[in-house]
DNA sequence: GCATGAAAAATACCC
DNA sequence: ACGGGTATTTTTCATGCG
């Protein structure tokens, strides 16, 4: 029988010593389905030498068939690799776990030039030979299991034909599951072995909220409660926030020491450890919400208050807040426990809500990329552009280069100008759109159309890079280039679709989710292009796109000086002029006409300010809005203190222009922090663990404060934000750092913040208007305590 | 030994 | 574990002085 089903996870089996691919689905009449596809075959390619004939291999390895028991069959493929055509062995293997091995031992042989695709396991090999795409439809010919099989679905199958595809956006309707637990410890971050889980609190899409908390019993009733209660409602998608790093692991160690089986998944395992650091469970998507949040930069301090805050779906000051440290008093005191019991379900209820933010884009991005729902999200954006690449070279008889360490070696990037310093009126912002992308297409710089500087071709036949001199085939259309003006059509193609359709509509949902997945992976290629760890890097490619770029800017510099346009400022793809419509309407027509690039009006500044620094500006909108780039106000690495100041400041100098105005402002603020007004909160500091703390070789000042967490039984890893407070004393600045939980208003060195904080973020704006470091200070008591005693003593 | 300035380390930004 | 270019702060190193 025919059956149509939306691909929604995806595992790999051994049954009797033979692979199967399983794929639960839904189908188109919601019913939740299992197909288990036997028939699937894995392989490796072998490209010989060039003088090698390829039969001579295939003869050898007949011949010592005892080596190679589980090869079933050997053909000779014409593919490509890296754009030339080549002979290719396709060796099929019974059992994929034999691939690595005997491609290890053929690849020792002289006449073998390499050994392709043996790191392209079995369930990605199956998802891309059948063209199966996760979270996409598709039509299989399957007949009902005859061997039961334990799984919580309507109905499971074997496949009887391989998926086929069908192109449709549509997303079938899932059940969503988020959830939140709260453990509890004494002192110090809670530890499986020994601290109980105390509230688990559940929410689902259908809008039902659980808690499962452990008031009168320990954990183990909680997580029966919780196992019980996933298998009742059988979720598809099961959301957290930080649920991969922390909490799947926490409940399944306190499941084990109750000798609990832990099943959430549709098959009775545990979740289970998978590739990018994901948890797997098994016929349902795991995903991590964390991981989506590095796609909202603006949220400095990624936590669920903060990123639910961000996205509208609960504001911080109608949330019940409670810091870790905290926990265990608020479990402990039966007055406050209440409130823990809210926190735990606002986490869920802001967990679900941020789902619902996020979940269209993650299941776009998947499709389009190829990467199941739960593994895209916590893959990193080179392995996300990555798959969509395999998979486009599958299609393309492109042959998957191996996976190899290369050394790191740096290139020229982009050219930024200086701006000139100081407030400017009335100032356009002309860009190039996608650059890169378009220079990739334009001079068809790719990996498989690179010709090394050793081979001998007519320059009419290349496109020679500026300055760098790598050159490209200009025919035929390479791999990059056929992928980006594909997604550029899509994305073209998805947007003239939007304008048709109500922008409520699940199905402009949907659409909008999918442009934006693929703007992403557009504007991720030339990134990828120069990360060593690339199958298809070729460091000429990203040299000669950025070299290309800064020949495109100097030129666009060049023409708009010739029109008669004043440059503020330019980086990367962007020209900063005044706003004289008539010259910018000529001048963009002149490069488009000569470069073949589109430039245009991105915005306009009523007013904008520049200091001297590069990539650090606040412009004034026609809106009244400020747009604030680079300075410390939109950094998370300073107090709010500084941060806080510089945006009065600017807001004061760009729309009154009163610089006057302005030094009031900061002479009232640095007496506030003199008199204690300021809350605490604003004086901490923010900054990242970037490695394991032995591994720093300087004593930085959140990298001490760390150290002082850890001593408090805190376990931190890297990617953590310290959060730190300077208090007063003696000594380096490191010595001086503290925590922000273990200290408090009255530690604080007050003078470090207002001499290392506020008044540089103060000054950098005022020097500007003429106003010297000093005259920041308030006036009476300007030398004040500090300074007048330093000089006594001495 | 110590003041001083340059260099290195560290982080987070811009495009 | 996608790129290079840039600003900034704090620590650490090197140097010259006495």
């Amino acid at each position: 029988m025919k059956k149509i089903f939306w691909l929604l996870d995806v595992n790999y089996e051994v049954a009797n010593g033979r692979p199967e691919l399983w794929m639960w689905g839904v189908d188109e009449t919601a019913k939740r389905i299992l197909i288990i596809d036997k028939q699937f075959q894995t392989y490796f390619y072998i490209v010989p030498k060039e003088q090698t004939n390829p039969s001579t291999i295939i003869e050898r390895i007949r011949q010592h068939k005892h080596e190679y028991p589980t090869i079933t069959k050997m053909e000779i493929l014409d593919k490509k690799y890296f754009g030339k055509p080549v002979k290719a062995i396709k060796v099929y293997c019974q059992n994929p776990e034999d691939v690595t091995n005997f491609a290890k031992n053929i690849q020792k042989t002289n006449d073998v030039e390499h050994c392709l695709e043996t790191d392209i396991r079995y369930s990605i090999r199956y998802l891309i030979d059948n063209g199966v795409v996760p979270c996409g439809w598709h039509e299989i010919e399957v007949e009902e299991a005859k061997t039961p099989i334990k799984a919580q679905i309507n109905k499971v199958y074997e496949a009887k034909s391989y998926p086929r595809y069908i192109s449709e956006t549509k997303v079938p309707p899932l059940r969503i599951l988020g959830f939140s637990i709260i453990c509890y410890s004494e002192k110090g971050t809670a530890k499986p072995d020994k601290n109980p889980v105390v509230i688990i609190s559940v929410a689902t899409n259908n809008g039902e909220t659980r808690q499962f908390t452990a008031e009168e019993s320990d954990d183990k009733t909680i997580i029966e409660s919780f196992v019980a209660y996933v298998k009742e409602f059988n979720p598809d998608v099961i959301v957290g926030y930080g649920s991969n790093s922390h909490d799947w692991q926490y409940l399944a160690a306190r499941a084990k020491k109750h000798c609990v089986k832990f099943f959430v998944d549709r098959t009775e395992t545990e979740p289970h450890p998978s590739v990018y650091g994901h948890v797997s469970v098994t016929g349902r998507a795991n995903v991590d919400l964390f991981d989506y949040a590095d796609e909202f930069p603006e949220v400095k301090l990624k936590t669920l208050e903060n990123l639910a805050d961000y996205l509208g779906v609960m504001k911080i000051k109608d949330r019940t807040l409670i810091e870790e440290t905290d926990v265990a008093d608020y479990w402990q005191n039966k007055q406050k426990r209440p409130l823990l019991l809210k926190y735990s379900q606002e986490n869920t209820v802001c967990i679900l809500g941020i789902a619902k933010a996020i979940l269209d884009f993650a299941i776009q991005l998947s499709s389009l990329v190829g990467l199941p729902l739960d593994h895209v999200g916590t893959a990193a954006v080179g392995f996300r552009v990555e798959r969509y690449l395999i998979r486009e070279a599958f299609k393309k008889d492109e042959l998957i280069p191996q996976r190899q360490e290369r050394p790191y070696i740096p290139y020229a990037g982009a050219v930024v100008l200086a701006p000139k310093p100081g407030m400017h009126e009335n100032i356009a912002v002309l860009d190039f759109k996608a650059m890169y992308p378009s220079l990739m297409i334009a001079y068809n710089i790719s990996p498989d159309t690179y010709v090394s500087p050793e081979e001998p071709i007519s320059p009419n036949n290349v496109n020679t890079a500026p300055e760098v001199n790598h050159r490209f085939r200009k025919e035929p259309p390479g791999f990059y280039k056929e992928i980006l003006s594909n997604l550029i059509q899509t994305r073209d193609e998805i947007r003239r679709q939007l304008g048709k359709l109500d922008p409520k509509s699940p199905e402009y949902r949907a659409l909008d989710a999918r442009q934006k997945a693929v703007k992403v992976i557009t504007n991720a290629l030339y990134g990828y292009a120069g990360w060593i760890g690339a199958r298809w890097y070729i460091k000429p490619v990203a040299e000669a796109a950025t070299a290309w770029g800064r020949e495109t800017i100097q030129k666009t510099i060049a023409l708009a000086q010739k029109t008669g346009l004043t440059i503020i400022y330019s980086d990367t793809d962007s020209v900063f002029v005044k706003n004289e419509p008539e010259k910018i309407d000529k001048f963009a027509k002149e490069i488009n006409e000569l470069l073949g690039l589109e430039i245009k009006p991105d915005k306009t500044y009523t007013r904008i300010l520049f200091t001297e620094a590069k990539k650090r500006y606040c412009g004034l909108l026609p809106n009244g809005e400020l747009d604030m780039v680079g300075l410390e106000v939109v950094r998370g690495d300073w107090a709010n203190v500084a941060k806080d100041l510089q945006e009065k400041i600017l807001e004061v100098l760009l729309k009154e222009k009163s610089s006057q105005k302005a030094v009031k402002l900061t002479r009232e603020h640095i007496q506030n922090m003199r008199e204690r007004k300021v809350p605490y909160k604003d004086f901490v500091i923010w900054k990242t663990l970037t490695k394991p703390l032995e591994e720093y070789k300087v004593k930085a000042p959140h990298v001490e404060a760390a150290r002082l967490l850890e001593k408090e039984g805190l376990t931190l890893s890297f990617g953590d934000k310290i959060g730190y407070v300077i208090t007063t004393g003696e000594g380096k600045l490191y010595t001086r750092a503290k925590p922000y939980m273990l200290a408090s208003h009255d530690d604080l060195d007050i003078e470090y913040y207002i001499t290392n904080q506020a008044v540089p973020a103060a000054s950098r704006i005022l020097a500007m208007f003429g106003v010297k470091e000093e005259e920041l200070y308030p006036p009476k008591q300007q030398p004040k305590t500090s300074l007048t005693e330093f000089f006594k003593k001495d």
